[in-house]
DNA sequence: TTGCTTCGCTTAATCGTTAAAGCAAGCGGT
DNA sequence: ACCGCTTGCTTTAACGATTAAGCGAAGCAA
């Protein structure tokens, strides 16, 4: 490995003067410096990160805790934080937290163990991030006072309810995964605030809401919200398993926009969350809060954007259906 | 931050014998080394990772590059990688290639200019990574010569194959993703290998593969076998477009078992990789490479497992289906 | 000429950890 | 009593980069 020394020996000059011409902060001829950078080029010169870090306290690398990847939501989010991070020269290390609460924990301490300058972490539902001695960015939900940046969540709900509510939909069956997610809640609660009064929305939770379906469906439901895709594509072969077409006989929508949603049939009229902008929140927030400035303390929240695609139309005119 | 020098001073011995004490390396006594131990422990002492990997020159961190995370299976990859990692004490820092090639030499130039100690990479499909200064491991598949570690794809491909060759299938079709990867390459041949001889098998690609399945099924295919499971969703719901029943009229295979498999219905008979074994040898043979071992060259393959679900069953009676 | 600045570079200290080498004390053998 | 060996600790010098401080030389003013 080729060293500042070895640069330094190579024009005779000192290894002072090459950082400073490398780093353009000290007082160096222009001449001379010219001479090193280009020297340092063909040389193949790599600053150390480890020298650079022990020097500086500052190890370039922000930390990033998720819950179990089974979301296919999460990689997306670390994907694009990996290369917003990148653009500011930062790298992003993964610590999983395999789903349990208290493996989080753990996963928060070996990063800052590492000597990551900060953390990103979203959080496992229901749970809250204990305070670290390094910065923290949580990227949640609006209701979670923690959060510093989200989807807006509630605001996608009311979008699909909206959505619906326009088409002519009044009864409305709401399937949720996991009533102890925060996220979940919030975009349930969004659909329902967002619901002409005279609607009639029930909610429903995970396989039991599942099964329920057709049952409410005859009572009377037209449509069906859920709170993600996967739901969405389970709630699907309900319906068709008690013969009822989407979205001829029940509209059907889901959330997250995975590559699913394309690949179902009817293609799922589904609400996106703007990954990059998020991200770039996240990133920008967290290096202001390395760099000791003041941050504010606002909580950001980015808008998601309703896809509308097949499996929502107009309400069935015969309001009793056979299964 | 307390480093070694604090607890030196604290207890008026050198920092060199708190190291020695500290790593159970040097001569130090009993009853010292423990009290060394005893106050790092309640002064919270954490070895800085920068002093030691500048020292050391091992960052303990480990490179991992992935195409795009838009296929679900490389989030549970890179999770388990991470997991696997920990225990070793390595950091596992991601780098998305963003499906591209030359961002894939460029996340590597990243990584190795971050310092990592090595790279784990999964090759985006039909490329071949460039060397690097450090040790690089590559998981892809079989055929690929530079593949170190992978799931027997062709094996599992074999697998499913011979599953519908036993419930009586004779004509197949096949459809992949796309024929540039080595991986559904090698999966396509592992299944056409495995059929019987008397057995037709032919293959469709993407999109226009799926939409000649219904053509392909009129002319007496009975099975439909795909190198992934979205593919197979998508597959599905063009068979369901054309009356088809599944596996009433076709039977149907994934491949990778990702949570929509269970989602579908029917429920999808499947093969999946055995991705805890494969991040243990990955994560194995790149700490022997980067210890200096040896390391024995040759590529190590970890078999797939085979997951029947409902969407597979005996070939149709009658052989002329009316779509 | 003296005094003051600015320029352009060097010296040296430092970050926290590691490890080779050194050194005093104690012990056993002859 | 003397030599050599082990034990238990210290001294010292790195690793590579950064940066405050220092120091000649040149430039300018008086």
């Amino acid at each position: 490995m080729v060293s500042i020394k070895h640069i330094a020996k190579d024009l005779g000059v000192s290894a002072a003067t090459v950082s400073y011409a490398l780093s353009g902060k000290g007082r160096v001829s222009r001449a001379l410096a010219e001479r090193i950078r280009a020297r340092a080029e063909d040389l193949g010169y790599r600053p150390s990160v480890a020298a650079r870090a022990l020097k500086t306290g500052r190890s370039g690398i922000l930390g990033l805790v998720m819950p179990d990847l089974t979301n296919p939501l999460f990689p997306r989010m670390a994907q694009t934080l990996a290369t917003v991070a990148d653009s500011r020269g930062l790298g992003i290390l993964i610590a999983d937290s395999r789903g349990r609460a208290d493996e989080q924990s753990e996963a928060l301490r070996r990063l800052v163990g590492r000597g990551v300058d900060g953390v990103l972490v979203i959080p496992r539902k229901g749970s809250v991030p204990e305070p670290q001695p390094v910065p923290m960015i949580v990227i949640n939900t609006a209701s979670d006072p923690g959060s510093a940046v989200s989807a807006d969540h509630a605001g996608g709900g009311a979008l699909v309810a909206g959505h619906l509510a326009a088409l002519g939909h009044r009864r409305i069956a709401i399937i949720g995964g996991d009533p102890v997610s925060e996220v979940q809640r919030d975009r349930i609660a969004g659909m329902v605030a967002a619901l002409p009064p005279d609607a009639d929305a029930q909610t429903g939770w995970g396989d039991a809401g599942i099964a329920a379906l057709a049952e409410r469906v005859a009572a009377g439901a037209t449509a069906v919200m859920t709170t993600s895709d996967l739901l969405a594509l389970r709630a699907h072969s309900e319906l068709r398993r008690a013969g009822l077409n989407v979205p001829g006989d029940v509209s059907l929508t889901g959330f997250d926009d995975l590559p699913l949603a394309t690949a179902m049939h009817p293609s799922l009229t589904t609400v996106a969350q703007d990954v990059r902008t998020i991200a770039e929140h996240a990133i920008e927030m967290i290096t202001a809060r390395i760099a000791g400035e003041p941050g504010e303390d606002c909580p950001r929240t980015v808008p998601m954007r309703l896809i509308c695609r097949e499996s929502t139309s107009t309400p069935r005119t015969n309001k009793e259906v056979q299964p």
